[in-house]
DNA sequence: TTAGGATGGGCAAACGTTTGCACTATCCGG
DNA sequence: CCGGATAGTGCAAACGTTTGCCCATCCTAA
């Protein structure tokens, strides 16, 4: 097993110096065409690869990005994940991924290990920016861009849903069906995407004339179970009074609510029309299908690339907020007037 | 904006040589207690870290590993990368990822890329192996494991659900249910897990002493529309004939089954037991929720990254057959006597 | 007192690349 | 025929680290 070929065995075999095999196989500077062949070819036969360490060492740039998730096993993390890479790979940059667990220890632990990297960016993804990451990302001096957080600095950008627009989207929906008490199941009550959802979700029923009704606004906190409480609470409510559409602060609850309603017998969506927020891919086969806000996942994090990409080259840039789509599937329908 | 303070800013502040300091940081060589003190002192303060770049050019290994996946965004993908990932921190490890999209020609791109970092290991997720990696394979020198699929070759590993047992495992779940007519619902006929499924299937069969039937063996492509039409078909049998069970290839199919019966008015588990495979996160929630064979996917990312380190040590490995555990949810009950 | 070992630290080479500069032909115009 | 531009290539330094080897200094024991 020999060793990894190098830029020297090219250049002997090529009857030229180390300078001449760089220029020759970089496509700069001023090289004959013949030489230039020569020595790719020979590259080529050789299996030759250049080493990343030693170039990244003289040029300063790894040409890598390096990102901080909570995990990776999550469905949300790993769609955008999927959109950095595609981008990434389109633009010739490597990727150095570590995951936190939400562990404040951990993030600072995997931040070190990222940065040992030398990347020439970074992503971040989680859910509560700030913290730990205040005073670490002052030594900093790669771009950041934050996903679905934010944190000020200099050279940090954010790209983010635009969670008021889609809770704005998803209650409009539901009045153009007709509905007038609608609900709201709320998440996190700490978190800023909550507040957003819930302002949009003000905003339309503002603007449909409609006076804002505190009662129907659903405690919860983002989970399946959340979800299964909040249908409770809603048949302990008398009939009459009941709303007629809910629209959830994520996917996860709306789905365990379907679930719950399934059970107790309440048939979706004449019963009961229901709108998440994320399109998860389980929502297309649930029972009924979900109508949910898609978070353009891939996008947020394809636009996260191209921001770093254009940070790098001094180019100017701002955070962007980015309106997800309405899908609508089978868990809403018209009121019925009966 | 300095640059990155180096070793030999270091050296110059303690007054000693980048030796020194290299020694006094690694804590290798001789040292005295209060130079390293000092040196790591005075690091500490400078927010040092060291240039991966130059470290790995020098001693050749990158702590590094290359993760080759179809892609990113999928939900078994995520979750085996979680277990990399994890086991890759404790180890002190990084990751560098690229996903093929499936494209035996991004395949040889996404490689070579990865291989550009002079990772110490390979490791590749690939539902179907061979064709593209073969010859590429053999100028690798770093140790690779694939998982859940095999590739001959020397410094070549495989890390595998036991997909056999699995299939066994399930099957002979539902017999002890007291199930005597059970299909099974296949995968894409040409890969080998959907073979060593349908193999512990009839094991199970046989050690339960009963005659294989291949007209119980639907046809199937791992699909929601494959459950879907194998639900079609069931239907179409006499109802004295129909199975009272099923085992699927996997959730996906079985999901879609599920949602095809409820829509056809079909009780689960009453009027037919069904068990898939993966154990995705929706099994969790379906309606009913879905007994399934769960493949351990963190287990199989962690068992990789080991084996990749026990193989750098020269220690002797072997490949893994990894063997998952039965879920059981509510969309399997005992048979009715009636 | 002195030889010998131990202890602490410096020197310099090496890793594989890039790149500014210098150098030699070759070519062109006058 | 000569001077200068230009094209093609070589030279050497530099990037930040690690590590084998050597050199002081000091301590210990005979």
């Amino acid at each position: 097993m020999s060793p990894r070929p190098s830029i020297k065995d090219i250049a002997r075999l090529a009857h030229v110096t180390p300078s001449t095999v760089s220029r020759a196989l970089s496509g700069s500077g001023r090289i004959s065409e013949a030489t230039r062949q020569r020595v790719q070819t020979i590259a080529q036969e050789l299996g030759y690869t250049p080493s990343v360490a030693a170039r990244s060492l003289v040029t300063g740039a790894s040409q890598t990005f390096g990102i901080l998730a909570p995990t990776l096993s999550d469905p949300y993390v790993a769609a955008v994940m999927g959109g950095i890479e595609t981008a990434c790979l389109a633009a010739g940059y490597h990727l150095v991924v570590a995951s936190t667990a939400g562990d404040p220890q951990r993030e600072i632990e995997a931040l070190r290990v990222v940065m040992g990297q030398q990347p020439d960016g970074l992503i971040i993804l989680s859910a509560r920016a700030g913290h730990a990451y205040e005073q670490v990302l002052k030594g900093i001096q790669v771009p950041v861009v934050f996903i679905n957080s934010t944190q000020p600095g200099e050279r940090v950008f954010s790209i983010a849903t635009d969670n008021e627009y889609g809770g704005w989207l998803a209650t409009r929906h539901l009045l153009e069906l007709g509905h007038r008490r609608i609900a709201y199941l709320g998440g996190p009550t700490a978190g800023r995407s909550h507040q957003a959802r819930a302002a949009g979700y003000r905003r339309a029923l503002q603007e449909a004339g409609l006076r804002f009704d505190p009662t129907l606004v659903l405690p919860g906190d983002g989970s399946l179970a959340a979800g299964q409480v909040a249908l409770d609470h809603l048949l302990a409510q008398d009939a009459a009074h009941r709303p007629t559409a809910l629209f959830c602060y994520n996917d996860l609850s709306a789905l365990g609510l379907l679930a719950a309603a399934h059970r107790r017998g309440l048939h979706l969506p004449g019963d009961l029309s229901v709108v998440g927020f994320d399109n998860v891919p389980y929502a297309a086969i649930s029972l009924p299908p979900l109508t949910t806000v898609d978070q353009r996942k891939e996008e947020l994090g394809r636009l996260a690339v191209l921001t770093l990409l254009a940070a790098l080259r001094h180019e100017p840039v701002s955070d962007i907020r980015l309106r997800g789509d309405l899908i609508v599937r089978s868990s809403t329908a018209a009121i019925r007037h009966d």
